[in-house]
DNA sequence: TGAAATGTTGGGGCG
DNA sequence: ACGCCCCAACATTTC
């Protein structure tokens, strides 16, 4: 292999060219350069929501390469085979790539690097997904943080690489090898419910990543600390669609932030918090990854959950059907903007691991049918915080009462009227959109009247407390 | 990044 | 002036 030869990126949760470590080297080189997307068995198996968001962002990536005079490539099967495939049509000599850092990607990836390097080629993985490599974070007895404070504490001042320039040119190689139809995908096919509901709401690609953190600096961001808890509020930064995806890349947000915290700007400093928190999860995730699938905490396996998920009231959970204004409100904006604002998750998580005591996986299983911005690492540590089974999670008797939460977060109800239509004379419109997203089978309609409680709030926290207090561990 | 029960304090009304 | 009660406002404890 020459060193001409092209230098194939295979792109996964990095579709960006502003601040893509990968990308950068490789245009550096001069090399011609093969953006690829490979449709393998974990793209395979991504939930509902998050695989048609991909399908959408692959193909805004795709649109972004050919402003740039370069594509993305999309081929579909086993990882391996389609790179070595890809490498013998185009005389590749170097595979580029971002880390993930999920145990399936994590294994994945290390066998492919092993492979590709056995063949003579120059196979490279490159950081950018995360601002501190969770390796590099460790405590002073040289283990991993399971407290957030100190975590924070430990990497606030490390520095944190300055965004790079998206390149000014990608050298195309002389031909362009074949590439599958997106459409061929059929990475929607899984949306059983309205896409056409949730795409309105959808944050696509890089250039709108962008505008909406400049827009947030220049608004948001000095009331951030107080109105990021008010779900009734724009008050959020809305980039976590992005980050998952990699369409912006937290280095650049930390920067921003950083320049807003020079500039006094009073919100900033939690912004960079909310940014280490995702930082956080991505650190546990890899120390622990049993909190993806397994109670953190392994005492929590003797809880008497609630796990049966054709229970009626995990039904009136997933439908938004509770009876309870806030917790019904946050599970409707869920389903029909494929996102939840940060005070309702953790409202509708207490709610069903507390008051109806259900695993907190039947939650987490379906924020990741539902969600655009899903994250494995930050829906597993979200779940287990909220369930008390996690580490630095909530004590498992702090138990939220919804109706206080809505005095204390939705004052003037702007949240809740936003979402739920029953029992208003002069519905809002984005509330009405869930009757288009649901599907027929659920059989209910904007004119019924708002669903009784299906438990009194007394009675489901006394329940919750009780087992907690005769539990065995 | 709770909520509710219980405890403490201090001001005001009143005999 | 004093004791007593009431109660709101906090503070602490408990789950």
């Amino acid at each position: 292999m020459s060193e001409t030869s092209p230098i194939i990126i295979w792109f996964r949760r990095d579709l960006r060219l502003t601040d893509h470590p990968a990308l950068h080297a490789a245009c550096d080189s001069g090399r011609p350069v093969i953006p690829v997307y490979i449709h393998d068995d974990l793209v395979a198996d991504l939930r509902a929501a998050p695989k048609w968001r991909l399908g959408l962002g692959v193909g805004a990536f795709d649109d972004a390469l050919r402003e740039k005079s370069s594509r993305l490539v999309l081929r579909k099967g086993n990882a391996i085979e389609v790179l070595r495939k890809l490498i013998a049509d185009t005389g590749a000599g170097a595979v580029y790539w971002s880390r993930l850092y999920d145990p399936q990607s994590t294994k994945r990836d290390t066998e492919i690097k092993e492979a590709l390097k056995d063949d003579g080629i120059d196979a490279k993985s490159f950081g950018g997904h995360l601002m501190f490599e969770p390796w590099t974070v460790e405590t002073q007895a040289g283990g991993y943080y399971k407290v957030y404070t100190p975590f924070w504490n430990a990497v606030k001042n490390k520095g944190v690489d300055a965004p790079l320039s998206a390149p000014t040119s990608i050298k195309a190689p002389e031909t362009w090898p074949q590439s599958d139809d997106l459409d061929s995908w059929n990475m929607g096919a899984a949306m059983d419910r309205g896409a056409d509901v949730v795409r309105p709401f959808v944050q696509l690609g890089e250039k709108a990543a962008q505008s909406r953190l400049g827009a947030f600096m220049a608004r948001g961001v000095g009331d951030y600390k107080q109105t990021r808890d008010i779900p009734g509020v724009d008050g959020t930064s809305n980039l976590s669609e992005n980050l998952s995806l990699g369409e912006i890349s937290p280095h650049q947000c930390w920067h921003a932030g950083q320049r807003a915290l020079e500039d006094g700007k009073q919100g900033a400093e939690t912004f960079l918090k909310e940014l280490v928190w995702r930082e956080f999860a991505y650190h546990l995730m890899h120390h622990s990854p049993r909190i993806l699938t397994d109670n953190w905490r392994e005492e929590w396996a003797e809880f008497p959950w609630n796990e049966d998920e054709r229970r009626a009231e995990v039904k009136a959970w997933k439908q938004g059907r509770t009876g309870e204004p806030f917790v019904d409100a946050a599970m409707r904006e869920l389903y029909i903007t494929g996102r939840m604002h940060n005070r309702g998750r953790m409202i509708v998580a207490s709610y069903l691991t507390k008051h109806l005591m259900c695993h907190w996986k039947i939650g987490l299983h379906w924020f990741e049918d539902c969600l655009i911005d899903w994250d494995p690492a930050s829906n597993a540590m979200g779940w287990q915080w909220s369930a008390g089974s996690g580490p630095d999670a909530t004590p498992y008797f702090r138990v939220f009462n919804p109706e206080t939460q809505l005095d204390k977060f939705d004052k003037n109800r702007d949240y809740t009227s936003r979402w739920i239509a029953e029992g208003r004379s002069n519905p809002h419109e984005d509330a009405l959109r869930y009757f288009d997203a649901i599907p027929r089978r659920w059989n209910i309609s904007p004119g019924d009247p708002y669903p009784e409680k299906i438990i009194s709030l007394d009675e489901g926290r006394e329940r919750a407390l009780d087992s907690y207090k005769n539990r065995n561990f």
